[in-house]
DNA sequence: CTTTTTATGTCAGCCATATTGACATATTTC
DNA sequence: GAAATATGTCAATATGGCTGACATAAAAAG
């Protein structure tokens, strides 16, 4: 392995370091995504229904249209996913009562509990590495990670740095 | 909106800032990949070739073995993804010299092109949220995500900091 | 030197998730 | 009343995973 530390070849470098923060975005989301798929699975269910309870769980009363442009899918492909989550009972939508075409999504009882079993190993996973980094680290890989979204998507996630109950203030 | 600064709640922070992460994640992937995805399909390819050839790239000579470990699919996909590549030239095969049952795989010139196009928009994402966050936010994000990645793989990623040609030593 | 293990490939079938295109319905807005 | 909007659905297709079973060549081990 060549010494990374030398800058002898800053071209090269610079090349390492990007390539390397292809891959860890690759290793990441495949680890990140790797237990809720085995979970779904056993149940019948895919990541795609993941997404929706996810989805669907964050923002209640969410319309089709809302999770359409979150998703970044065809509402046919949607639509079997849903479809299955609303007779499976995972989901209940209600129509919007200024416009009633809108369906306006909701989780019950049993999409919680779904919702809560695949995103407990997430969140345990996201709180571990936020602890041991530190809030320092934390708002570093907030600011590089929001920079990476698409500028549209960008506003979803506020610049300023949370603050941590107990971390000291800057 | 909730005045997210107000330590008022500790618990409602936590998991405000918990699923933070985990929708990074996943709007960063989404649009990650959004645009390889684009160019693929005008050639008819898909993102599994993206995978392939992106490692193959990385690792010249690879063996199938590695890149299964790597990729962590079966050797079924992988087949039908590798013979395809090796059809239509973007990738060669050589049979290991000390053990002939190896197949060390490298690219062909058009499949360094191939990947250069593909990854061109990648490195260009991540460059730009580099340079606009600055050393130590990088040093951040590296840190975090590195441990969002299982324990196995972490060795990829060193966890010192890559000295950027020009950036103070602190 | 034969047996076993390893590295790899292949055939066949299955499933989940995405796509496009076309058409349908209810509701709101102009 | 016409047009736009929110949503659904039918049909066909592609991709990229999976499992299981079997095959071959080479290396390693007995």
């Amino acid at each position: 392995m060549a010494d990374i530390k030398s800058p002898a070849n800053p071209l090269f470098l610079r090349e390492e370091e990007l390539r390397q923060g292809i891959e860890m975005l690759f290793f990441a989301y495949r680890d990140f995504t790797g237990e809720p798929d085995a979970i779904l699975s056993e149940i019948g269910l895919g990541r795609a229904h993941h997404r929706v309870v996810y989805f669907v769980g964050r923002h209640p009363g969410i319309t089709v249209s809302e999770l359409l442009a979150i998703l970044k899918i065809t509402k046919q492909s949607l639509s079997r996913v849903l479809s299955h989550l609303l007779t499976e009972g995972y989901v209940i939508q209600r129509p919007g009562e200024q416009d009633r075409r809108k369906r306006l999504l909701h989780l019950t009882a049993k999409g919680i509990e779904l919702e809560q079993s695949l995103t407990a190993n997430q969140r345990k996973r996201i709180a571990v590495a936020y602890r041991a980094a530190g809030a320092e680290a934390v708002q570093g890989f907030r600011r590089v990670l929001r920079d990476i979204i698409d500028i549209e998507d960008r506003s979803r996630f506020p610049d300023e740095t949370i603050q941590l109950p107990g971390s000291p203030k800057r």
